[in-house]
RNA sequence: GCCCCGUUCGUCUAGAGGCCUAGGACGCCAGAUUCUCAAUCUGGUAACACGGGUUCGAAUCCCGUACGGGGUGCCA
């Protein structure tokens, strides 16, 4: 490679409506080599097929890169929007009689003029091309394997590998970092390149994200779509930090940090050639530390939309914004994902308590001394003066009184007002949010269910 | 079927011939803490697929086997 040459990666999806978290692994791992040895990162929309050259498909592609913190340089181009030079190519290699015409039965055709009805054959000549991966190494593959391939179709678009080799070419890529499900079309892609007189990228293929069944991440099986990712409360940054761990370690074993760290760790010939598990635990685990790390401002936009959106179980008037802000602070270290905060604060949302029956069963009906603690403190909150401290000593009185620690006092009082087992801090938000009214509504109703 | 690729704890990885009685992270288990669940802290569990070589010495190099994956379109 000559030594004035400036690194230019490509990341080329196709256009399907969504971003998939294999192809994000890819822009990113793409944009991470750019940025770490001071190249520039190209965007190709590859829509030569006809079916896919539409704008809303495109939509998602730049609104999760976006999102992701993945900001190319140059791009996008739009691979339909080069027909002429893709023709030009083609054009040049039946002149050089490096390719052929040939019908609707593939039979070869004489001449050398495109037009309709006509496909146009790579002709392969024998031998082997042996492909320099950055992270596979050598891969040497026999022309026999490969045969004539298509390079035009008949309906007069190019394919996949032509497209794909003229514009990397015409844009000066110098690496083509893709997964390795592309591996197999690369000797195609290299003798095209080469018949056209063009120096071919240096190719990395990355290893393949699967699912737990060691399968290719799939539309059908598996949640693959960033957007489900984003909707289920997983933030940019723990994404994007997760996904450079697929594939690839830092040496020192230093998993979550900032993006620029991890540029600076990053090497292109350190990738694994391994397929790697999309290990949604360990996402949520990272989300996590990266939802601790936020202040309480970021983190009440961050939940926002969690809270606004219309699988919400309260009706939307009756979302108090005050109320969230003052639990949030009590409950942010144990998030998890964004809408794990639903469950922390819907009890003080919904009219009715949402009440979950498991909970129920093991608390209060399997609970000891539940309806003497319920009665008990029924009793005392009547008149009581309605502040936490008050409140939470009453009820912890009532269950000493009955042989009951503070853990199990707790617990059928909690059932009985959130609806569950498990939530915030039980007492503050209790008294702050809800009426001594409501709260007492709360603990006859299930008093009276006993 | 054929071609290509791969194989370190359950999972993601570190490891580029001696630093490895194989390190970290997630998960899991246990303890501490606690009004619940978490979070946090502490401790623990657990791997070089198998068989041959090469070498004084192999997780690291070579060959084979097994298993897994990808590809095999006028899809990308």
């Amino acid at each position: 490679m000559s030594l004035a040459q400036p690194t230019r990666v490509r990341f080329a999806p196709s256009p399907t409506g969504y971003l998939h978290v294999g192809s994000a692994r890819t822009a990113l791992f793409n944009w991470l080599y750019a940025r770490s040895v001071g190249g520039t990162m190209v965007l190709r929309i590859e829509d030569t097929d006809e079916s896919r050259n539409r704008p809303e498909l495109t939509q998602a592609i730049f609104e999760y890169l976006e999102w992701l913190g993945i900001h190319y340089d140059e791009g996008p181009y739009y691979q339909s929007e080069r027909r002429d030079r893709h023709r030009d190519a083609v054009q040049r290699l039946l002149d050089d009689g490096r390719a052929y015409l040939c019908d609707a039965d593939d039979n070869e055709l004489a001449g050398t003029e495109m037009a309709d009805g006509r496909a146009v054959r790579f002709r392969t000549p024998e031998g082997t091309t042996v492909i320099d991966d950055v992270v596979r190494r050598e891969v040497a593959v026999d022309h026999a394997q490969l045969g004539d391939f298509v390079i035009w179709r008949s309906d007069g678009s190019p394919t996949f590998v032509l497209a794909n080799a003229v514009d990397d070419a015409d844009m000066a890529i110098t690496h083509a970092i893709r997964g390795e499900d592309l591996l197999s079309s690369t000797p195609r892609a290299v003798l095209v390149a080469e018949a056209l007189g063009a120096t071919p990228p240096i190719y990395a293929h990355l290893p393949l994200l699967v699912n737990e069944q060691r399968k290719k991440l799939s539309k059908r099986r598996d949640d693959v779509s960033l957007e489900s990712y984003r909707r289920r409360g997983f933030l940019a940054s723990a994404m994007a930090n997760y996904l450079a761990l697929l594939g690839w370690g830092p040496r020192d074993g230093v998993e979550i940090r900032p993006m620029a760290e991890i540029i600076g760790q990053f090497r292109l010939e350190d990738v694994n050639r391994a397929p790697a598990f999309f290990d949604i635990a360990k996402l949520e685990h990272f989300n996590g530390v990266y939802i601790r790390e936020l202040d309480t401002e970021q983190l009440l936009v961050a939940i926002e939309p969690h809270l606004t959106g219309n699988e919400v179980p309260w009706p939307p008037e009756r979302y108090r914004p005050d109320v969230v802000a003052a639990v949030v602070p009590l409950v942010q270290e144990k998030l998890r994902t964004l809408d794990g905060i639903v469950p922390q604060v819907d009890w003080l949302l919904c009219p009715e308590v949402p009440m979950d029956e498991s909970s129920w069963d093991k608390a209060v009906v399997r609970g000891k001394a539940s309806v003497e603690i319920l009665d008990g403190t029924i009793a005392a909150l009547v008149d009581c003066p309605w502040d936490p401290e008050t409140v939470k000593d009453a009820v912890f009185a009532v269950g000493e009184a009955h042989g009951v620690n503070r853990s199990k006092s707790q617990a059928p009082v909690r059932v009985a007002v959130t609806g569950r087992s498990v939530g915030p801090p039980l007492f503050e938000p209790m008294v702050h949010h809800l009426t001594r009214e409501e709260v007492l509504r709360r603990l006859r109703n299930a008093r009276s269910r006993l």
